[in-house]
DNA sequence: TTGAAAGCGCTAACAA
DNA sequence: TTGTTAGCGCTTTCAA
């Protein structure tokens, strides 16, 4: 097996020293113009790529990003959001030379190994915190292991570190409006994980919304899983007619769908009966029937800004916070007026 | 900002050479239990961790494995299977003190400079081929590179690496003859990608049980988009209802919740007038009405002896190939008998 | 069983 | 503008 050319064997083949090499193939000012094609050319001729370990040894960088995803195995695979932000992250470091650590890990355990192990090892320059909790231990975690990070939304503890944000608040309410024009007057909110900020905050804003607009609002706190969302949609629609909500919103697109699908199986009839909506956003909401009214994310949007902006940072560029444009209301045919008379 | 403490200051605070502390705590045979012990708590003490680039730089070794997942980011996220089965992945390599690289791509050009980068980078010692296509360059690739790799499923082409492979032919067999037990004389397949040699696989088998059984089939490629299987869906329920299929499974269950949606608001029953099934499984198809009959899958089993087989190979055992236990029938709500005057 | 020293491939002083 | 020389933090000879 022949030996991987190294900078060395570049040196040689341009007849420069490796220093100088090191120089022209970084892009430093101070290289003859020519010497520099020179040496470009001899290191294409000879194949060479400089290796990652080695230039991070004396850089201190390791042009590598860590995300750690902590979710039960059996949530991971139904939330929507996860693949297309990775993609979207892809697309900004494949362009940086950059690479993407990614974890996932069952508990906040193994999520705090993780972190320990990533920072102290030295395998990556920063991380990316998704689904921030309350009183999240990973931003002075991070901060401890004297790494960075970008968060996704803004923590409610003391953050040294940029956040991104997408304004949900208009959305929720425009959703809520929107519900009780149609005439819903009780509304059911089966909300996600209510330790987490974002699901909080949607709850909140949810029921600001429906008091100020005199609507009944049910809220039952749940773990983003469709197992939870079916469970508790049985509940609520297995009360009695005058207390049923005729609408229920969903903390997520996957919760929605199993809901609408228990709704249906009891006979409900979609949105006659009773109107669902999810949250968050996905694919896979165009195509159930009927489709899902939500609102829209753009999880490769948030990949695409999360990774310049954390890029910037370990960059040593100043850290700005940077907002999305508002998720917006998209609405489907799983909502619509309520029936006077229910099935 | 305090300096992370090397291996000189282990060896100092311990009182004994660096080599010393190297040989002791990675478990090298030769050096005096006390010492070890001595040194050890040393390390502890001051908090040492090994530096992965210089720990990499000499033992030619990155302890990170590459993902390279090239799907079109619209698909990508509607996939049920990644998230499991790097979840499944994580859990072995955390164990053995390995990261994962992951990339995701969007087309075979950005494949293959990923590899080159990775490989020729020196960021992982190994590669995770998934989603064989024909006469896949990605295993030649990776030998002319010099890495090493695991490809889930059994390439068309020569290849020197270990394979782990799940048996489905029996499944497929198992499900085109319960729906031809239930009465079922036409059944389609909206098939994945023919150019992915596991959809192309599953479709041969589709065909042949079919054909064994006397069933008419009528087959139809796509891209394992929910859109496509939509759209295919329409084209089949709009034929002459003496030609009409009176069940058809899609090549994964995304494309079969689109179709069995596009069947509904047909106004077809499912499965009264159209029987509905999956493939490969997934969590979602429990919880849509009528629940999803599919092929299990089990991506984190996948994840767990991919992984384990790879850092086998890694670490210089011969390879071996591993064969997952075989997909299984489920039996849901979505297929049943057709009904002899369809609505 | 332990220490000393060399070197992995690169970057970054400093000289020339 | 270019070459020389030290390291970065670790593993691995080779002596002692």
């Amino acid at each position: 097996m022949e030996r991987r050319p190294t900078i060395t064997d570049v040196a040689r083949h341009a007849g420069v020293s490796k220093g100088l090499v090191s120089l022209a193939l970084n892009d430093r000012p101070g290289v003859n113009a020519d010497t520099r094609a020179r040496i470009r050319s001899a290191a294409d001729d000879i194949g060479w790529r400089p290796n990652a370990a080695a230039r991070s040894l004396t850089s201190r960088r390791t042009s590598a990003l860590g995300l750690v995803v902590t979710r039960d195995p059996s949530i991971i695979e139904t939330d929507p959001f996860f693949a297309a932000f990775i993609a979207g992250l892809e697309a900004v470091l494949s362009e940086r030379g950059q690479v993407l650590v990614l974890s996932v890990v069952p508990d906040a355990d193994a999520e705090e190994r993780t972190y320990r192990t990533l920072a102290g090892d030295g395998r990556v320059d920063g991380f990316i915190i998704t689904d921030l909790r309350r009183a999240d231990p990973r931003v002075a975690l991070v901060a401890e292991l004297g790494s960075v990070a970008v968060t996704l939304g803004e923590p409610d503890v003391p953050s040294p570190f940029p956040a991104v944000r997408r304004e949900y608040e208009h959305g929720i309410d425009d959703l809520v409006h929107y519900l009780a024009d149609l005439g819903h007057t009780r509304i059911a909110h089966v909300a996600g994980n209510d330790d987490m900020l974002h699901g909080h905050a949607r709850r909140e804003q949810f029921e600001r919304t429906a008091e100020a607009l005199g609507v009944r609002a049910v809220v039952t706190p749940t773990d983003f899983s469709p197992e939870a969302g079916a469970s508790a949609t049985e509940d609520l629609l297995g009360t009695d007619p005058r207390d049923r909500p005729t609408a229920i919103v969903y903390g997520n697109d996957p919760m929605a769908i199993a809901g609408m699908a228990v709704a249906q199986r009891l006979g409900f009839r979609v949105p006659d009966d009773v109107s669902i909506s999810g949250l968050d956003g996905s694919q896979i909401g165009r195509h159930v029937y009927p489709a899902l009214t939500t609102l829209d994310n753009d999880p490769a949007e948030w990949g695409r800004v999360v990774a310049a902006t954390l890029l910037d940072l370990v960059d040593g560029k100043d850290p700005v916070d940077r907002t999305l444009t508002p998720a917006r209301l998209i609405v489907r045919g799983s909502t619509g007026a309520p029936l006077r008379n229910p099935a």
